[in-house]
DNA sequence: TTGTATTTTTAGACAAGTCTAAAAAAATAA
DNA sequence: TTATTTTTTTAGACTTGTCTAAAAATACAA
């Protein structure tokens, strides 16, 4: 099994390899709010256990066996995740610290039972994909907001900002998950875009756009 | 918040306190299969801490505050006991490593609505009671098989092994909690205990009936 | 292409928690 | 009461994961 620690590198490794290809020591030391230095150790040590590929001051990327644990991470965080919104009735806003903790709780058959007693949920309270047990998930077509065309219609599916400030600015709009809406128009002096949602116009800003992802 | 190794230094001392009064380093060394060396020296920070007394050579007992934090562990390891069993199917045998992972997780509101999502439990499923969110259980009255008269009747309520192979054992004799049995006769030559449940004898070995407690 | 700035790595140190071996204290036996 | 055994503590070392400060490599600008 791996540390804390190593899990918690290879799951920031994860995700910002979703975004670039390599990933640079100060990446992932910012991501995990640490020193590069520190970084440089841990890498060597996850190289060793050949859970990421590195070679000196060219970055690091997973394996395809660290990419395995990343996601049974992301497993788990995501299917706690479900529980404590679904079962225990926490906000959406709530769970991803409480879920930071409890993801590296790692019994397979826990975790399994978890899933069976849920009803094998396939995406997380902020519309994100629940990996299998062998880490394979149905890769989701969303787009943001931002980038459709006007009189798109869409279901609101997904964030790709986390933060609690941003979950609950959307709920406040009651712009949550299920949600149909159709993009009317797109202010060209601020990017603005106004949204209709049960027969009522919404407008958000160019930045919550961004971060709302709908499928069409 | 405590470490998880100062965690579980306060929960052995507290198992074993109840037994004894002040509690030797070697004990908790065997308690923890740990050396007695690494015991004082973990012992002098959960004293600087204020919740162990110690005084060199003269073993170690827990303070208020110790108590505390170690009865708030035991309710969260017998609450996630009850919700692998009740909510996720598992046998009773089977729980307790398991639990040993969960009860580190610490965040009072979700273990607090655990609580509330399982209806507030009092009792684990080895009949352990689990203290509320204060410390405060019902101390139970339950006494070993072995030390009540022939005829009496009693119910099943709890364990004094909580290990997998007696509980398996029990199981199999479907000697499990909430059963109803009157103690028909004591085998003098070797104290064995002759019982009735549901209308069938059952014969259990001395040893099996020390450990095997009723509530009348 | 040379010099400067930035990024990454190395070197050495520290805290937590553990260990072994040896010393000190307490308990037990003669 | 003195000697022996057992228990407990001390001293010093090791591992994991972190840090700071300095050195090395790379990237960027003129």
């Amino acid at each position: 099994m791996n540390t804390l620690a190593e899990e918690n590198y290879l799951k920031a490794i994860y995700k910002l390899s979703l975004a670039a290809g390599n990933v640079s020591t100060n990446q992932i030391a910012a991501e995990l709010a640490t020193k590069a230095s520190s970084v440089t150790d841990m890498v060597r040590k996850l190289a060793e256990k050949a859970l990421v590929n590195y070679t000196r001051y060219q970055g690091v990327s997973l394996t395809k066996a660290g990419e395995k644990v990343a996601l049974n991470i992301i497993r788990r965080h995501r299917l706690w995740e479900y529980f404590l919104v679904e079962k225990l009735h926490f906000k959406w806003d709530e769970v991803h610290d409480m879920a930071e903790e409890m993801e590296h709780i790692s019994l397979t058959e826990l975790i399994d039972r978890l899933d069976a007693f849920m009803g094998h949920p396939t995406r997380d309270p902020h519309g994100d994909p629940i990996p299998d047990c062998d880490g394979n998930f149905k890769v989701s077509e969303l787009k943001p907001v931002s980038s459709v065309e006007v009189n798109t219609a869409g279901v609101i599916s997904g964030v790709r900002d986390h933060s609690a400030s941003f979950l609950q600015y959307l709920e406040r709009q009651q712009l949550t998950i299920g949600k149909h809406i159709i993009i009317k128009e797109v202010i060209s002096y601020d990017n603005a875009v106004i949204l209709e949602m049960e027969n009522t116009q919404i407008q958000i800003s160019r930045d919550v756009a961004n971060n709302l992802l709908i499928a069409l």
